[in-house]
DNA sequence: CGTATATTTGATCGAGCTCAACCAGCGTGG
DNA sequence: CCACGCTGGTTGAGCTCGATCAAATATACG
C-alpha cells in the first residue's frame, strides 16, 4: 500500500506547516480530505504542464521544481523541504515539474478538495499567502545568481545557501560543523546554478585545493574557511 | 502636490486590480487610507534592503523590481504593469528596488493599514494570493530563460514576451501588428535578460537584417516575422 | 549647432562550454 | 574474492559565445 490517512496529532511538521494555521477541529476535517503519500527518490509527482490536480505538504524528504527545454537542457526553479506546501491551487497547470530528490513523504490532497477548503478558510490562505510571497522573493533573488552571477560566485553562493539550509537538518548537530550532505548529484547542481557539471565540478576541486572546503565523499561537504567562502559569493547589495 | 486620495469609481483598474474583491462599502474604507501617488520615470519608490513600509496598486506606467551587486552589476526581476500589486505585506523588508520606467501612478497605502484591512477581508488576500502565485509561476519561468538560454534564443523570447504583454496596452489597435513601444531603454534590456547591452543590440540588429524585426526607432519594435521569431525562442517543455 | 547621452559596430579576449579520456566506488556474478 | 561493468565524478585540451574594450554614429536637449 503506498498511501493512507495519518493523524495529524503526530506530524512531525504539525506546527511549521500551513496546517498550523488550524484549530484541532478543523484540522480534522481537512486531514479526512488528505492521504500520506510516499515517494522514492527520483519518482516524479508532478510533470510540467500536467493540469494542477493535487497539492501537497512536504513532511519529510527534499524536492526539487524543475523546467526544461525541448533538447533537455534543465533549470532547476525550486527547492523544497519539510514542511513546505507544492502544488498550484486555485486554477491553472502547473509550469513546472515536481520530483522527489530522496525518499520523500507528502500529505496530499486533491486540488479540488484543498481549493474548496482553503476559501473557507482564510488563516490558512492567510499562511499560504505568506510562504508564497516568501518563496517569490526567494526566486527573485536567485533571478541575480542565474543572471548576473559568475561560476565561482555561483558555488560560494550555493554552498552557503545549503549550509544553512540544512545544517539543521543534517544529523546530529555534534558532528563536525560546517559539514553537510547534500541531496543532490553534480549535475543537479549544475541545473541549479545554470552552468555545466564540469564546471561544477572544476569549482569545488579550485575551493578544496585552496582549503576552503574538503570533500570527505560525494556526497558531503564541509565548509572549512566561511570568511574565504563568503568573500567568493561577493555579497550582493548596494 | 504630490499625491491626494481619488475616488475609486473612476479608477480604471477598478475591476483588474485586486480591488475588485471588494464590496463599494469596503472600498470606500480601503480608500479613506490610501493615497494617489505619481511618480515620473526613474524614480525609484523603494530601495533593495528598505523595510516594507508601504504597498500599492499600479494604477497607470510601467514599473521595475530590481536587485543589484556591490560593483553596480544589476539584475531585474520583475515588471510591472498597470492593475499590479507592489510591495511586501507582512513584515520583512524589501529584497528588490521598486523603480518607475515611465511615468507612474499608484493608489499606495502604509503596510501597517493594509495588513490590517486585508487579515479582515479574506477576498481581497484570496486575489491577493492568486497574483502572487502567477507571478512566481512566472519567476520561475524565467528562471529557464536567465539559466540556460542563449543569446538569440533570449532576445526572440523576450520579444514575444513583450508583444503580448504590451499589444494591449499600446495605442490605438489600428496601428500596424506586431508594433509595440518598449518602456524600456538597451540598458535595461540587458539587465532583464541577463546580458550586456552590445550583446542586445547586435542580436537585435541581426534580427533586423535577417528581416525578423523591424525597428522604427529606439523605442519600437515591429515583429514581422512571428513564426521564425518563435522558432528562435526554442518553446520549452519536453 | 554643440554637447551629453544612448546605441551601434568593430576587434579582441577569456570564462565557461564541449568533447573526450580517465578514475573511484560499488554491486553483480563467475 | 576478484574481475567486470556501470554510474557518477574528475581532469584535460581546445573552442565558442558572449563579455570587454574601444571607437563611431545617432538622438535628445539646451
Amino acid at each position: 500500500m503506498n498511501y493512507h490517512h495519518t493523524n495529524c496529532d503526530d506530524c512531525v511538521v504539525r506546527n511549521t506547516a500551513i496546517c498550523s494555521a488550524l484549530s484541532s477541529d478543523e484540522l480534522a476535517v481537512l486531514n479526512s480530505k488528505g492521504r500520506m503519500h510516499r515517494l522514492s527518490a527520483g519518482q516524479t509527482l508532478v510533470w510540467e504542464g500536467d493540469e494542477s490536480l493535487l497539492v501537497a505538504n512536504v513532511v519529510e524528504g527534499v524536492m526539487k521544481l524543475s523546467t526544461s527545454m525541448g533538447d533537455g537542457r534543465e533549470q532547476i526553479v525550486g527547492i523544497v523541504y519539510p514542511s513546505d506546501f507544492i502544488g498550484r491551487p486555485f486554477g491553472g497547470r502547473s509550469l513546472h515539474s515536481v520530483t522527489a530528490l530522496t525518499d520523500a513523504h507528502l500529505c496530499a490532497f486533491s486540488r479540488r478538495d484543498f481549493d474548496g477548503f482553503a476559501r473557507e478558510h482564510p488563516d490558512l490562505e492567510h499562511k499560504l499567502l505568506d510562504r508564497t510571497l516568501t518563496e517569490l522573493d526567494r526566486a527573485r533573488h536567485w533571478m541575480l545568481l542565474l543572471g548576473r552571477k559568475t561560476a565561482p560566485e555561483k558555488i560560494a553562493t550555493f554552498l552557503l545557501e545549503m549550509a544553512d539550509r540544512l545544517s539543521a537538518s543534517t544529523p546530529a548537530a555534534g558532528t563536525t560543523p560546517g559539514l553537510f550532505e547534500l541531496p543532490f548529484g553534480r549535475q543537479q547542481i549544475a541545473d541549479i546554478l545554470g552552468m555545466t557539471i564540469e564546471t561544477v565540478s572544476r569549482q569545488l576541486s579550485r575551493l578544496k585545493k585552496e582549503g576552503i572546503i574538503a570533500l570527505p565523499d560525494r556526497r558531503h561537504i564541509q565548509i572549512v574557511d566561511r570568511d574565504r567562502l563568503a568573500e567568493q559569493a561577493e555579497i550582493d547589495g548596494p
